[in-house]
RNA sequence: CGGGGAUUGGCGCAGUCUGGUAGCGCAUCUGCUUUGGGAGCAGAGGGUCGUAGGUUCGAAUCCUACAUUCCCGACCA
């Protein structure tokens, strides 16, 4: 490609819209534009960029048995109201009516669709499994788009559904998927990693995430130092450290004038946070309010605790008038001592004693609280996040935390899908059964992203080569003056393309420095220096986007420095 | 939806407090110079100041409503 003949749009300044460096990178590169909240364009440069995830995405799905099709982006809402979604699925699903007036969404994800079709094609056992796979747009109405592509809208993902007999067969391919989406990632070259998570509303038995490591992640992972355990903080099992002591001290209600969080009590009656009790009340399912206890240092998982039979889902804390029946007192002063609601508490908080909380009276706490002793022993239940230092669930190692950027989810659905729009196969023995369902996400766009978030520097994006716009660029110095530049400059292009090296020659009238600066922005792996002084020389100059230095080399070198990587 | 910003040529911003008829940088166009790190000089084009009301002799500036958009929280590839 020749930049003269391509749109190259790059801007020395920061749109103010961009917060993360990933979206002010891909907008000051001119790979996406906005046209609305959540709703980009995939510029030229951008577009190379998604087609070359999706050229790996598709070789390693294939590889590993999947089946291309493509579904229709807008469904029928029958399908929805078949599975139930279209209650459930709530203001992220995108709905419209036709000319009919008959109902309509745009997909937000293909269950309902892949299960229809599965049921009109599979009859036979000995037709699984079966694994289909697309790679389309996709729209959900997201509450809050943001941070570009990495959180849009409307955005391109691979999605794949396997359909089973047993279940057995089921985590067979969603190992094989596992293995499939680490091989995408590996050669794309990201630094990732696989993780137990949430299923989520999708439902299903056992789910996974794959995970792009950034600071900037929105998501937190837990990993174990002494073993292979790795999850999303949103599951990650916490495990209680020791057992409860003795209750060697009196209770007492101290005044606190004023205090209203642990970080005030603790500074105000000079305990750790540690010793202290944090008490959240909660929408319940059997009673109106539950409260849920905490030991001061940790935070609640709201997902965890809204598992529990309790809780109701989703987690919705309770009304101040609510806090005020219940407890007689505001938000910063509960506590569970006298509380006649049930009580649950964390593993940790149970193990608690001779603490203090909240005396359900404003301004004033009670020190040296014992379970058994001064209130009923609660409810224990895991509700709280893992943090660093804890001992790992499965007793090797210890938890550290890093974040992440979710790219990939597998989950095993089971027959959720199948059983609600009766997609059902005969087997052996001529019965009629439900299938097994798997199903596979890859966030394509979000992938390109996640490849900035952790590629880059002041200078501007640094692609790994599997994804790069292009893969090489020639920045001949001077090409209008000199003839000689010119010519070499347009060898050595022609050498590069029949090396099938996807090389973009800079042949615009440019000064050097506003070249080697755009480039640079744009992120192109290799550049190629073509001047009448190196020339006289014999020689290029060759610089890989992360070198700190530039190479001379000799001209027959330049393809082979590409081609023998 | 709750909270907090923002909206002024294509982009980034100043001007708003204290009302007097719009300015800077980048980008664009023309000419000349320059050609190894986003160049210099000279000139040019482009804005009903988000929208609609209101106050005023006069509104980018004050008031009201609305819209759009970004950030923080609950959703997710």
């Amino acid at each position: 490609m020749r930049a003269s003949q391509f749109h190259l749009a790059t801007t020395k300044e920061t749109p103010s819209e961009a917060e993360i460096v990933s979206h002010q990178l891909m907008l000051r590169a001119g790979l996406v534009r906005r046209l609305s909240s959540g709703l980009y364009n995939l510029m030229p440069l951008g577009l190379r960029v998604v087609r070359k995830i999706e050229a790996i995405v598709r070789e390693e799905m294939n590889r590993a048995g999947g089946i291309e099709l493509l579904m229709p982006a807008v469904q029928p809402a029958e399908i929805w109201q078949e599975s139930a979604r279209w209650e459930k699925y709530g203001p992220e699903l995108l709905r419209m009516q036709d000319r009919h007036g008959r109902d309509f969404c745009m997909g937000p994800t293909h269950e309902e669709v892949i299960t229809d079709i599965a049921r009109k094609e599979l009859r036979s056992y000995k037709q699984l499994p079966i694994n289909f796979y697309q790679i389309q747009t996709k729209f959900r109405d997201e509450i809050r788009p943001r941070f570009g592509v990495m959180r849009s809208r409307e955005f391109i993902m691979k999605d794949a559904y396997s359909f089973h007999t047993t279940e057995a067969s089921l985590l067979e391919t969603f190992d094989d998927m596992h293995n499939a989406y680490c091989e995408i990632f590996n050669r794309i070259g990201l630094e990732y990693r696989p993780v137990e998570a949430d299923s989520g509303s999708i439902g299903g038995a056992k789910s996974r995430e794959f995970h792009v490591l950034a600071d900037s992640g929105e998501d937190a992972l837990a990993y174990s130092t002494g073993d292979e355990f790795a999850a999303n903080v949103e599951k990650a099992a916490a495990v209680a450290q020791g057992t409860r002591g003795e209750a060697s001290s009196d209770m007492a209600v101290v005044p606190t004038p004023g205090v209203h969080t642990i970080d005030e009590l603790s500074k105000a009656l000079n305990v750790d946070a540690k010793q202290c009790a944090k008490t959240l009340l909660v929408e319940g399912t059997e009673s109106p309010v539950v409260a849920l206890v905490l030991r001061g240092d940790h935070q609640l998982n709201a997902i965890k605790a809204e598992h529990l039979e309790q809780v109701a889902s989703p987690l919705t804390f309770a009304s101040a008038e609510a806090i005020q029946s219940v407890a007689n007192c505001d938000a910063g002063s509960i506590g569970p001592v006298g509380l006649t609601i049930p009580v649950i508490a964390d593993a940790d908080a149970a193990n608690m004693s001779n603490f203090v909380c909240g005396a359900n009276k404003n301004d004033q706490h009670i020190t040296g609280v014992n379970w058994l002793r001064d209130l009923p022993e609660p409810v224990i239940a895991d509700i709280r996040n893992v943090v660093e230092g804890d001992a790992s669930p499965t007793g090797k190692g210890e938890i550290k935390i890093v974040r992440g950027i979710e790219v990939g989810h597998i989950f095993q659905l089971g027959t959720t899908y199948s059983e609600a729009m009766k997609a059902t196969i005969l087997d052996e023995n001529g019965k009629s059964q439900d299938m097994h369902m798997g199903c596979y996400g890859i966030g394509i766009t979000r992938v390109a992203a996640a490849a900035i978030e952790q590629n880059h520097d002041d200078k501007g994006i640094i692609w790994p080569e599997s994804i790069a716009p292009f893969t090489a660029v020639i920045s001949p110095i001077n090409m209008v003056k000199s003839d000689a530049v010119k010519a070499a400059a347009e060898k050595l292009y022609q050498q590069l393309k029949d090396a099938n090296v996807d090389v973009l020659l800079d042949d615009r009238p440019l000064r050097p420095g506003v070249m080697f600066a755009e480039m640079e922005l744009i992120g192109i792996p290799h550049r190629f220096v073509v001047s009448e002084k190196l020339l006289a020389e014999n020689q290029l100059e060759y610089k890989g986007r992360s070198d700190s230095e530039a190479t001379l080399i000799n001209i027959e070198e330049a393809v082979q420095k590409i081609t023998a990587k």
